[in-house]
DNA sequence: GCCCCATAGTGCTGTTTCAGAACTTGCTGG
DNA sequence: CCAGCAAGTTCTGAAACAGCACTATGGGGC
């Protein structure tokens, strides 16, 4: 079944991941909760590619979890908040936040 | 940046989504908490390959979420059961289907 | 004994996605 | 005029994935 397909999915889950089940967009969703809106910003943060940013960012604004919002004429600058359907979203960050931090301790001596 | 190396990652966050953040891994688990056990019947259910399905399980094995457990001695059969540590991904799970029910409903005119 | 079925995978081939780095565009400041 | 910043885009090779066939082990019918 190819991944797109899911997004008729039955089950709200598989809709859902449908949309942000990949590996890096909850990523991008959490650093949206914590306050970062620019590109560069979602870039050293998470890491991942300026390709891969680009594409998923266009998808979330896409479904409408973000919105891209010109801060600058001049040089045509845009960053991008979180709607309110996005901002939902922060319950089901904490669960698996919490849930990591039960159950996967980082293995560096170096404690939070 | 690699996806594994996400694992000693200081956010919890993305810790977790180091070991479930594929595109199938939380479909499983869904499964899982719906009752299935059974290879086949996580083939059928969530539609992936079985490629795909094998490495899964053998990871989620590994990462002590669920347990591979030898149902029948004369054919060798195993299925796979949540451990603890794999129930209490349940509440975010829940989280996820309710952002979805809410925010993206089926499009097919047969409601829920 | 022989054949087919059920179950849990594995192998193979081609397509899609991803990683990493360089490049582009439009403007600012020196 | 050149360097720098910010938001991307382009390119190439690697990894992950889709789809299907195939293997392995035992059971049951005939």
């Amino acid at each position: 079944m190819k991944w797109s397909e899911l997004s008729d999915n039955w089950c709200p889950v598989a809709r859902t991941l449908s949309v942000l089940g990949d590996r890096w967009t909850l990523l991008i969703l959490r650093d949206c909760l914590l306050g970062l809106s620019r590109f560069e910003q979602f870039a050293e943060s998470s890491g991942m590619t300026r390709h891969i940013l680009a594409d998923r960012l266009k998808r979330l604004v896409e479904a409408g979890i973000l919105v891209r919002n010109p801060y600058s004429e001049a040089p045509k600058r845009y960053d991008y908040v979180l709607t309110e359907k996005g901002q939902e979203l922060a319950p089901a960050l904490m669960t698996l936040r919490d849930w990591g931090k039960k159950h996967l301790p980082v293995r560096r001596a170096s404690a939070s």
